[in-house]
DNA sequence: TCGTGATAGTTCAACTTTCAACTAAATCAC
DNA sequence: GTGATTTAGTTGAAAGTTGAACTATCACGA
């Protein structure tokens, strides 16, 4: 790999604020609301797949996709998912279709709690963070972490096939 | 604790959306540049405690406020250290003023990390974020987060004093 | 100057996450 | 069909993180 040493272009003083601006308020953010689901025993991450799977037609996902909804690893889905079949939230049922598969299912003990710690949770990201945007703030925002998120998966695409061009 | 039951005021879609678009591009944005700092045997929060201490007048910080800037946990920190000061990265020297506190300290080494490290985060936070904004973006952006980050701090003070009115 | 409480920092144990290795089943190429 | 690859999902060990407990020091008031 032929490695041109490049002058780094530096962010210039907007740039960096946006960005500083942006990484601080995430990291608090993200903590906060952490802390907020603390009473129901979840973390964020947790959440998001109980909301996902509570989402789902019959509450009910493979393994597989709901890894990647809830944006969580295989590998990290499968070790949270055997936490949470303990507390008797979810449950694994094999896959009739395709025998390597299996479904995560939601039980009613898990749609229970999920509904419970919803109206908190939503009442935290509103105090933490939506209800300070107005809603011109609301529709940048989306706009520009879409273009974020879209950017994100081209590069990703490029990386994964770095032989086709652009 | 008096517990009034509240219609929740779920998120309009609007609000859903700003908000879904936001925590998604977040946790692909944190994923990838973490990724991208893999090649220097750093993580974010690693890079984000060099780069802290680094900026320090004699790259030496208090731990306490290093762990404050840096926005990891007193714990996280001391472990953190460990690590790279086994790596040579930092040293800990005791500090005189204070006998019960001591100084993080960047070594030679771990500046040279860092000042190599440097220029890729830059160019993967631009690839990956500032330049699909544009300065207006930029702007609003700095402006939004700003308000997130200074309402968290007003809300942690009225928690952490729940006497106080206000 | 004593004692009480706060602060600085580390450590231990429990828990979580990652990464690579693994099993088993499906799919593809010929 | 059959061998090679890919895909689904789990596992185990290593590494990372958390939170509480702990030591040592400092700061303050009586």
């Amino acid at each position: 790999m032929a490695t041109k040493k490049i002058e780094p272009r530096w962010l210039n003083p907007r740039e960096m604020k946006a960005w500083r601006s942006y990484i601080v308020a995430s990291r608090r953010l993200l903590e906060a609301l952490d802390a907020d689901l603390l009473g129901h025993e979840l973390s964020m991450a947790d959440y998001e797949v109980l909301a996902q799977l509570s989402d789902a037609p019959d509450r009910r996902v493979r393994m597989s996709e709901l890894a990647e909804i809830a944006m969580v690893s295989k590998s990290r889905l499968s070790h949270r998912m055997k936490v949470m079949e303990k507390a008797g939230w979810v449950r694994r049922e094999e896959c009739l279709e395709d025998k390597r598969g299996s479904w995560a299912v939601m039980t009613d003990k898990g749609w229970k709690a999920i509904v419970k710690a919803a109206p908190d949770h939503v009442a935290s990201v509103r105090n933490r963070f939506v209800d300070h945007l107005t809603s011109k703030d609301q529709e940048d925002l989306a706009k520009i972490f879409d273009r974020v998120t879209s950017q994100l998966r081209d590069q990703f695409i490029d990386e994964a096939m770095p032989t086709k061009k652009k």
